[in-house]
DNA sequence: CGTCGTCTTGACCAAAGTCAACGCACGTGG
DNA sequence: CCACGTGCGTTGACTTTGGTCAAGACGACG
């Protein structure tokens, strides 16, 4: 299963080519998968941790829980992306991390993280990239929250989404499949399941968006980013990489 | 003014304490003081820069404009701030900065900081984790546009704004001056400025604020964290340096 | 003294939330 | 194989929070 970590060093190279002795580094981390069922959290706030999970499969969100047990999603992960990095180097955790799908992970010590970026400073260098493109992400849903509409609010989710699955490959056609719930997406965009399902109807009405059992189906990626006001250079991908 | 790299150095000490090295490093730095007015945009959306501005005196946000004109306030930042670190590794910016008061910035070249991070690689290790800690920031956000009240919202936003002055050293007592317009507070919160103006008139009735001028001061440092929900846990600040 | 930017107020409006009831599909166990 | 329960989606009626518009006050500064 060592090709597994070919999705991390596939994220990685959005920024720039790695070297050999990169590439190196990288492939021989022993890779341990761990299976994990929907609905479990990964990480709870204020944890400590001594490892890094590296997402193989499937999918997850990151999420604060209010006094009152309303929750707002901050994030959602695919594979290739490393779920905790900031536990690394800041220690407890913020949040919560939690499946939504069945999910494969793989543990990855603290202490192997600092070698990659002790021995290939050029690895920590994109680690760093990556969380820089975090932090625009984050930005991006401030800007979401704070001006959009929710009909726009809601489309602009659904491209980022789709945008970043293409980049590691995962959706390769115009359609694209994601496992979300209305309830869910409620979290994230801040509206209430009652306006998202309208709002969902809506994006259907219009054939952007299909709904088929726990998934939801992107039909017109560009209908989708029209109707989003979508720019997708915050997410600072480079050109979509090979299928 | 080569002592103004101190604020700097604070900073990052609030991390941990910086090596005779590390400190020897940052202090060679020729610091070029520039002066620029309130209102001025130092960066704009899509630029790409050689330097990095480090924030001496005085105040900045940085905010997304809209089509329609509305904005979307993002952060804000105070002395001792690196205001586009990620021009460092990102390349084009996607956002403005802009002047809320006269300020004091410092370019520092790119080449320079690579040289502090080559030649120190816990330097890199710092700037990175500030970088998350500003990860974090915008986090919060997120949850305070999607689940708290106006009136909560703002109060939380005081609440940072105080945190983080007093964290390099700027608020040291109880109360604390911030040279914020209304209009300001509102582009932050995603108010309008009829709305934050109500708010503000709230928080003013119960002796948490007071205006003075163009400038709110906060007169009760735990009666705002009370009506903020404000735990400061995310910022991830060390116990508080001494004045 | 006037002007400009900012703050303030009140009346009205609209987007989204809440509540409550219902439907529908799926899975499980009798 | 059907009955029931559970989780999710849907709908309509009503409410609330905060937005919009418009007018006026205040205060700093040339």
């Amino acid at each position: 299963m060592a090709a597994r970590i070919e999705l991390l060093i596939r994220k990685l190279e959005q920024f720039r080519r790695l070297s050999f002795d990169e590439r190196q580094v990288l492939e021989n981390v022993p890779i341990d998968v761990q299976k994990i069922d929907t609905g479990r959290d990964l990480r709870r706030d204020g944890q400590r941790s001594s490892h890094c999970l590296l997402l193989l499969d499937g999918m997850v969100c990151r999420y604060r829980t209010m006094q009152d047990g309303r929750r707002q999603i901050m994030s959602f992960h695919f594979p290739g992306d490393i779920l905790d990095l900031s536990s690394l180097l800041l220690g407890r955790l913020d949040h919560d991390i939690e499946a939504l799908t069945p999910l494969e992970v793989a543990p990855i010590p603290h202490a192997t993280v600092l070698g990659w970026i002790t021995h290939e400073p050029g690895l920590g260098r994109l680690l760093w990239q990556d969380t820089l493109v975090d932090a625009a992400v984050f930005r991006e849903w401030v800007v979401n929250l704070g001006q959009r509409s929710a009909y726009t609010r809601t489309a602009h989710l659904l491209c980022e989404m789709a945008a970043r699955l293409q980049a590691v490959g995962l959706a390769p056609d115009q359609t694209c499949t994601l496992p979300v719930t209305a309830a869910e997406l409620a979290d994230a965009t801040s509206l209430s399941i009652v306006h998202i399902n309208r709002v969902l109807q809506e994006l259907r009405s219009k054939g952007l968006v299909e709904a088929r059992g726990r998934t939801l189906v992107l039909l017109d990626r560009d209908g989708l980013r029209h109707a989003g006001g979508f720019d997708p250079g915050y997410l600072h991908q480079r050109a979509v990489p090979a299928a």
